[in-house]
DNA sequence: GATGAATGAGTCTTCATTCAT
DNA sequence: CATGAATGAAGACTCATTCAT
């Protein structure tokens, strides 16, 4: 028994691997399942064992990405904490280490970017999704409310607007270095962000 | 000969057309050269004419579609001009109608964003495109220029960040009511835009 | 020992009756090795413990619906018998008794026709298949041999006859309404059916 | 254009004649699309240019075949016209016509009795079939109408009472043997649809 | 006996592109 | 210029059957 879930977990990474780098370097729509179940070493008929079809397993993907992204980014917040004491920084902390990783990892950007609605985000990184065991969104809200200085009004419509503008901003600066390069842009975005969550902010009158 | 030029229009035309309600109400990769020339009432040959692919159509459809949309804005701004004379206000005023316009015809928001670079954006509404009577970005470049109140860095960088913004928020809010409705976001989206201009804003010292 | 007899009679009972729903429901094609299973709560491999194949569970299906159909009407007729004296009557009660469940039980009906051949239906019916109690073959040709009023020339060739008139005729009028509702057509076939039954009849001359 | 339509004839007649030949050997369900348009020498993309599927070009192919069965049989009565004066004796002939014929080609009957719903067959002998030079339907209401003998009540449904009987007893003798050689049916066959007739027959009172 | 994961040949169907007319 | 018939590679998906556990 314990030999046949390993072989199945051994199936299901190949064909998760092969299918990411299949969509990472020809593009998902030029990706055909035959391509993956080729890669993987596996029969066509076991993809079917394992996923819908194209569309559940670039799904799947997306969301693993973009979950590892962002727990890459809360660990490296951790280490680094104390260097951040200001929410505001923080959040600057976490798209800066995004950003600069996607811009190392073009190929990635791409894939995600085109695919990830707010949906599918949202649900990578909370509760719903079972396999996490650092959930970004508890961390988030729990980062809200720890926040000393000041209150958030809508602070997941704050979170949902820096990663658009991020996300849409880079996306053409990093892939295409339209309108400027990537580094260029960096010092407005950073400014940007800031303003945005000032926009959130509740004034507190005495 | 006139008469020949003239039939070649009317081709391009329904051509043009048949693809964009097709491309708006199933999608561009559910839609078929076949579709196509079906809906337009020419031959199969015949496309290959006038267009290099499925592609070369779209991108000349999303950049007409994306100048009519700036057009339109324009001229209503040219109507009520005197109601905005600040350049912000301006601003606002176009991206707030363009969004207005783009709620109520979702299928073009989704037809448009998905397919949408800047490159793509800045050729359709520049010099470049000679089709265009209007030439927007001209006109923003001269609104820039003659704003009275304040100095500009990166106009063009501005532009883009703004256009950036709200189109990905709007997309999200717009078809698919996440994180919140469109109408929700409305007020934080002006405000955002308002604080990217003034992260723009060369502070003059005497 | 008796407790896996038991289980293994379960398991071949849940085959039957999930295929016996699926063909019906879904048809015999559209149905897969699979659906069964799934329906029955047994494993894929286990189908071919107790079937050769599809096809193998289809026949033995079939050759039971028949045979369960003409012991109902068999049953129903010694109730009655009384009031059917002539074998003539006899034969058109059991004619009229099948097609009338047959008519409420529309998919059985399209289920065993097109499947049913003489051969399997002799089989389903006769001493051959041991599962039976009841020889609807036997009681037949003992109804033929006791007949006091007349004498039958070949009687497995008429029931064959008037099985296959009342079987297509009510196919065709039952599920497609063609040429005429079966209701319609009944009158013509009961006297049709007494018409092959006299055409049978050995004049006897003194 | 005339070369243009001449070449899509030929493609028509060689996807036609591939099918039916494999459908006659090899049975509908194992004739795939690949094996009909190899065995016609064009591409695969071509037998959809003609054909919705599998079961439109069958479904031509059964109504052309019954059509020329029928055509052949009123045929070869035509020819020997005065040897059948009574309308009884003409659908006995066109009756033996046809069974003599499906008799000497098995796979043909195979082929059709399966597949031929009264619909499809009215369909085939009807004016609503275009192709057709005779329409067998006309003829039969005819050849009732100047019936100078006798009156016949709802001739359609005898005819597919007639065709009934004829085609499930003909299909079970010829081809299986079953339960008798066809041989040892045909007199039978014939008096059962004599008595058929006569039960349509309206008897006329002075 | 029972299981169900894995297989991979087989099937249908689509479609961009070409080219003879 | 315009046509539209023909192509055939490419794709998604199914399913009976096997066999290690």
């Amino acid at each position: 028994m314990g030999k046949i879930q390993e072989n199945k977990q051994i199936k299901l990474d190949a064909l998760f691997k092969s299918a990411y780098d299949l969509f990472i370097s020809n593009g998902i729509e030029k990706t055909s399942i035959h391509d993956i179940v080729n890669k993987a070493g596996v029969a066509k008929g076991t993809f079917y064992l394992y996923f819908k079809d194209k569309y559940d397993i670039r799904d799947r993907l997306i969301a693993h990405t973009a979950e590892k992204l962002f727990v890459s980014a809360y660990n490296a917040l951790l280490t680094d904490q104390l260097l951040y004491p200001k929410f505001e920084d923080k959040i600057i902390f976490i798209v800066d280490y995004i950003l600069d990783e996607l811009n190392t990892n073009k190929m990635t950007l791409r894939f995600i970017y085109k695919n990830l609605s707010w949906g599918l985000f949202r649900k990578a990184l909370s509760n719903d999704n079972l396999t996490n065991e650092i959930h970004f969104m508890d961390f988030y809200h729990k980062m809200v409310e720890k926040n000393p200085e000041v209150h958030l009004k809508d602070p997941e419509i704050m979170l949902f607007t820096i990663i658009e503008l991020a996300s849409s901003t880079s996306y053409s600066t990093i892939l295409d270095n339209e309108p400027v390069p990537y580094e260029e842009m960096k010092p407005y975005l950073n400014d940007h962000i800031r303003a945005i969550i000032h926009n959130h902010i509740i004034e507190e009158h005495i």
